[in-house]
DNA sequence: CATGAATGAGACTTCATTCAT
DNA sequence: AATGAATGAAGTCTCATTCAT
């Protein structure tokens, strides 16, 4: 009867446009029922609240970032500037494929509807990536700012590149992405001159 | 009678804090009326509604954004490393003097409740930023890449910076400022190594 | 396939309980289901709406209820004390054995889900009540009180004593049951002294 | 411009009177609003929640009935029968006052919604009872059955009467209440005879 | 027959806004 | 001019009932 793989899908899918679109707050929860073509009922079925719903949905995406980013990482012999290409790239293919997750999780990190585990699992996520900054920080080749600052610094700027691309404001091309990275990666580097 | 300037000051003040608290959604006139110490309806004396109040909010500081950056701008003789230079320093003015404001403005600068109006100043703001990038792009100094995307990467980062520095993460220092600010340079300019 | 007699029987088993513990507004039809072991939709299969459940579960026990106290009335030849003693001791039976069922009776006997059916048998039930009730009126042995009112009298004092047994306050004992038998005939009675 | 003292009796009143004839649970906030002739969101200026509403409504009533018993109750050194007759005239003012109260404490007296400070409250109404009952019991006047048993007895006869006041279906009449007083006096003293 | 996922009407509650004071 | 009590539209969530399996 249905095409659509399940309901709990189809929620997901729709509270992540519509969260990236207007908020979480500015969301209603027949709004969500019905660009998921259920019923707003059928949403309780799945979700204990739209506060359950909203930290499913942040904890889900986060994981999966940070999968993209972990997969196939090199090895803490690898140079930094490698791994951090690794990463970078594993950003892109997370946010070629979930353009919306990307937004949502940016600006809703520290939004006060989080529970205990939404905040645990971006931890764990942000603690990846503090480890290969102190990494690139020890071999004098990342500069020696707080970590939080240069994971800010590449987040808040790819992630505002996304949202340009997400309006259409900007193309995507693999050149600009590769200058984009290569833009990044000077920002947080040692340069020798 | 009142010794504070006047109401609505303080109730701009106040929906400043609110707004970049809680959110635009999740703040409730009442909770304005409470921190600004005046009646719920008071506030309606002054704008026309809470979405009235939000954009007359927007505006005055996206204007006074502006102000701080454009001031003392060097002319287009300048070379651009000294003007980034001048615009950086007169971000961080402002934050540091209006820190809520400039967390407000990034949030909000693509917000559903943005009228006509808002949208317009911010865009002047931006286009001021925008003959900065341009001019640079010109002299072989800044990076061939779109200007949205250039902007995007200075401020997504210099934001986040800023937002950090707001929840205590870490210290403002001068020192950590101008390392951020040559962080930001070098993610923008041209390097000849 | 099943061991209990019957999904129905089943059914209305735990319908009593909840509507007793419960009442019927608070009680909803997932937490008979789950009671009864039945899955939601086959109560739909025995009843056509919880409404209709109510007022079966309602008669049946008003029924059972007018067949203790009716087995084996002595007839209207006997005295008026006897015929109390056989009723009120037809009382006890069932409350004995349906503990629940008097208790819900008693909180619905007005209740406004009642359908026409219902307040018929509950009003046959009364009619026997009422009917002995003349009886010993009219032989100067019951006070000339309003029929309705010496019911209420026994009836109110018989289901608190049995509210307060099924909540475990006081111990039901045979001497206990005899004690409230003469307390609630010197309540009706004529006195001589 | 308002006639009526003031809109938070208004709300208890309706409550009152809607609690006493649907019940709790089937009684909805609008329909609540309708009868107080106020907005349903004022409710909720008055009260936190519906739950909240009717604990007030509860021990308000509660304390004013154990007040009309209370009130110039004749000292342990009076005789149990006048002291019976005291409280039981007591209960008949309060009834005769507030016929929807007595019905709504009787038979919410034990309901799943009361909160702490409400069974405390009815419980201190209780206690009052108890020693009367005891002082009575310790002098050989009323029968040695359970306090609580003979509470129970006389309540649920008294509640039952004014239920079928309220309903129109028996008279309020001097004599009547005196008959019914000496009928449920009957029914807890020890008989000479 | 039996099930329980799905539904949507309607429950409780919040809050932007009005207006009598 | 200032207030805050009052309002009712709209939010979140529940649950009696249906129906495809």
């Amino acid at each position: 009867m249905e095409l659509t793989a399940n309901k709990r899908d189809n929620i997901l899918d729709a509270s992540l446009i519509l969260f990236a679109e207007r908020g979480f707050d500015a969301t209603t929860v027949p709004m969500i029922a019905e660009k998921a073509e259920v019923g707003a009922g059928t949403i309780y079925r799945y979700f204990d609240s739209k506060d359950a719903l909203v930290n499913v949905l942040f904890q889900e995406y986060v994981k999966r970032f940070a999968a993209y980013m972990i997969k196939d990482y090199p090895d803490s012999s690898a140079n930094p500037r490698s791994q951090f290409q690794h990463i970078f790239y594993g950003m892109i293919r997370f946010a070629k494929e979930h353009t919306n997750a990307l937004y949502f999780i940016d600006v809703n990190c520290n939004a006060r509807f989080l529970d205990d585990k939404s905040r645990e699992v971006f931890q764990e996520m942000m603690a990846f990536l503090y480890s290969f900054v102190d990494h690139g920080k020890r071999q004098n080749i990342i500069r020696s700012l707080p970590s939080e600052a240069l994971i800010a610094v590449v987040f808040g700027a790819f992630t505002r590149i996304y949202g340009l691309i997400r309006k259409g404001v900007i193309q995507e091309t693999r050149e600009l992405l590769a200058d984009i990275e290569q833009s990044c990666w000077d920002a947080v580097r040692i340069h020798s001159d």
